[in-house]
DNA sequence: TCCAACATGTAACCGGTTACATGATTCA
DNA sequence: TGAATCATGTAACCGGTTACATGTTGGA
């Protein structure tokens, strides 16, 4: 789990309550790492009972108390210590490729369909990093961070980079749909279905065997 | 939840047992929709008593007995529109981005080790992504779904042109990184945290206004 | 002899989302 | 008047992973 890691590194900018860290989390992290409400206070509860943060209660009048949260010299060398470590990739999970993959089962304009909105949706996302992009480092220098800035481009960057390469490959594969002959959808698959068990069973194993080299195999991540 | 979809859909190309689908799974999905077999069978289970699939068990001598499954006509009309129904992505949950967002709170060297061993991780993805590609179009011809070979190789583009994206990103990342200077990095941001409380807030108020149309909401999905 | 393959499952756990609850203040 | 902001939380649920359980057969 890396949302109490994300919770440290901000505690390591300065002192933050709940909410706060909400709103943090909102303007910057979000679109790589996003955090409700109900899961930030009992995390930030749990990081204080491993002793990696500290909790002072902010007495308000007019308004509800404030919990303000510090990071401790421990929760310092915790952040520290899963900064420097290899991530894994999270495990993939793209609904649209399900799709794509079982397209032929599907009439063309549909799958067609399919694939326009979410070219559509990855211009909308394009557009609107740009504008992000450019709007970073300035943020940074408001804040008084300047020197972080750089990293938070990054961060952006990598956004932008993957909208734009999906797009590229939303658009090829539109066209090929596009090109492609009518008879390969709509279709009932009857070979491999009339099979009998064993011979399909024969077929897989010898598909495993040649396939498993190109497999990206995901391993396991934090 | 598209796990009991994709079951469909491979049920939509012929009887299948749990086992057996697992197998399917490994060596076509895998790679943007894992699934244990522990996730299989109960689903399956689920898929029978909403009535989208049948079950018949076939007693066998030697070896356990297997419960064969088929797509009814409601599971084959479930997924038709389902497929048809343009996916909203996952949420993006990467924890690379995280450590690199704090990278300043972290020595120049083990940042770097970080980046480099996803890079290393990638260029490897990216030579097995090459080699699958090349045999998905064989594949479908052996096992009789010739049709199908369009669809599942668009799929392996999708990875393939992923995972090059992602390389170039990481490879231009580090590069930036080596160029920073020295003191972006192991910094102990004073400004912010010495801020008192309402600065802060208000501060974040400010960002969040400029910020705003630029953050890509991610909004839900199925 | 020991491990892999065949074949099915259950149970505990885990991270995350959604919905619900409370209650004051401020602004349109 | 009614919604948004401030500020904290709980509880139910959900999809998925890991670990555990069982028992046979065939090959290294």
């Amino acid at each position: 789990m890396s949302l109490k890691h994300a919770l440290l590194g901000f505690l390591n900018y300065g002192l933050h309550t709940g909410y706060e860290l909400k709103k943090v989390f909102d303007i910057s992290v979000a679109h790589f790492w996003n955090a409700e409400l109900s899961q930030i206070y009992p995390s930030l509860k749990a990081l204080e009972s491993e002793g990696l943060v500290d909790m002072n209660v902010e007495v308000q009048a007019d308004r509800p108390n404030r919990k303000v949260y510090s990071i401790t010299d421990d929760g310092r060398r915790e952040l520290l210590e899963w900064l420097g470590t290899p991530a894994e990739s999270d495990q993939v999970r793209e609904p649209l490729l399900v799709k794509l993959f079982f397209g032929s089962s599907l009439p063309k304009r549909d799958l067609l369909a399919v694939l326009h909105k979410r070219a559509d949706d990855l211009r909308g996302t394009v557009a609107k990093g740009q504008h992000g992009r450019e709007a970073v480092r300035g943020v940074a220098r408001v804040i008084g961070l300047e020197r972080e800035g750089l990293f938070w481009e990054l961060t952006m960057d990598a956004e932008l980079k993957h909208s734009e390469s999906a797009l590229e490959w939303t658009e090829q594969a539109i066209r090929q749909i596009e090109a492609a002959d009518d008879e390969a959808f709509n279709s009932h698959p009857a070979d491999f279905a009339t099979m009998d068990t064993k011979a399909r069973v024969e077929i897989l194993d010898k598909l495993k065997g040649a396939v498993a080299p190109a497999i990206h195999t995901p391993d396991q991540f934090e």
